[in-house]
DNA sequence: TGTACATCAGTGAACGCGCGTTCACTGATGTAC
DNA sequence: TGTACATCAGTGAACGCGCGTTCACTGATGTAC
């Protein structure tokens, strides 16, 4: 619709395009490509105008963080909505463990830039001792969830339930920052593969409990 | 002694000095910081005096990156020193897969900015299906080592072996990305915590041989 | 041992770039009466 | 319903910054004879 109209003094919805326009460039470009005046030329209106909306480039940033945030739980959430259902629940609890961490990874890999952005540091970095937000909603929320439910359902002994979820984040947090910076090159088949072997080695660390046939 | 010296037009070990200085860059604000006229004005040279010793600033960080990763090997070499012997291969072997996590980890948050120099892109990246150096001077080296012992000691399945070296580099490697980008903050004590946590958890998830006593 | 000269490793000034940010301003909008 | 005017959301020009990089140059070194 903006493409129609011949730009008119008064934009109408200028602070939602700028934080659109600052994704697209975190997409290409990580969060170095988010700049107060890519974000303007890309939507076509001069630098200045974006101060009406954001206090510097910080709090543009800051939205483009969001921004991947939400696009990387949608990833997740992509592949737990999948899933089928399962009668026996250790079985579900395992496949949404693993929907989550493929989810994640392929995310990663799939969408760089973004996942670069949303662990950039920012000016609004978090005060020591504050854990990742765990409400349903947010990446690590399902996470949470999904243990809860392998030491309800037997799966995982609740001795070994704590930092469980620090554990299982990392691994894919780590294949995914391995693969996307570099260090780790593989083609789509065999990053599959990674994803899988180390879903099954988390399944296998995480067999504590009374119902943790093997 | 070069401060001794009232600054001789030759400087006699320049790129060297050049490279500390990145190094010293790097440590304080990562790859970033990495330019070749910070590194000019550490070591009190114009910056053109660079150009006769790297090809531009892609060489500089390059560099930079090199001692980044040399650090990061120095410091899991050196808790491997300090292990003691033990008679038991499987003990002895599974203390080793221990140190090296920690040393990775603990280099991570004493030193953030290296740690992501260490792994920060650059031109030289490497071409699609090759993975990092198994060399035992290598970062990579020493981990795929100890866990070809413990195939051999037979704590490990050697069905299990493939890509086994993935999947632990992927744990220590997304620990250390959470502690040093931010989402995940934690005093000293609870990294130590995490860090134990993650290497019981692959232990476990390895313990797939005939002489995995449990 | 002394000296001319090639070579090497620096200097100093300048270029263009994109950035964040601020200034005085102007066009559009909407509200009080 | 019409109009004056305050308010808001933009423009356009300019600032200073640090960066990478190149240019013509100069001081120091060492080697051939």
């Amino acid at each position: 619709m903006s493409s129609a109209k011949p730009a008119p003094y008064h934009h109408g919805d200028l602070r939602n395009a700028l934080v659109r326009a600052s994704a697209d460039l975190a997409g290409q470009g990580g969060p170095q490509a988010v700049t107060i005046r890519a974000a303007a030329r890309a939507v076509g209106v001069t630098p200045t105008a974006a101060y009406r909306h954001f206090g510097g480039q910080d709090e543009l940033l800051g939205a483009a963080k969001a921004a991947a945030q939400d696009a990387l739980v949608a990833a997740m959430r992509h592949y737990l909505d999948q899933l089928p259902h399962r009668d026996d629940p250790v079985r579900g609890a395992l496949e949404r463990l693993g929907a989550i961490g493929r989810g994640y990874v392929l995310f990663a890999t799939s969408e760089p830039g973004l996942f670069r952005t949303a662990f950039c540091a920012t000016s609004d970095d978090k005060a020591p001792g504050v854990l990742p937000s765990t409400e349903p909603g947010s990446p690590f929320g399902s996470l949470v969830e999904t243990l809860d439910e392998l030491v309800s359902v037997g799966y995982l002994a609740p001795a070994d339930r704590p930092m469980a979820e620090i554990t299982a984040w990392s691994i894919v947090h780590g294949l995914s920052s391995l693969l996307v910076d570099g260090p780790l090159v593989a083609d789509e088949a065999t990053r599959e593969a990674y994803v899988d072997r180390a879903v099954v080695l988390v399944a296998r660390g995480l067999a504590t409990g009374p119902n943790a046939q093997r």
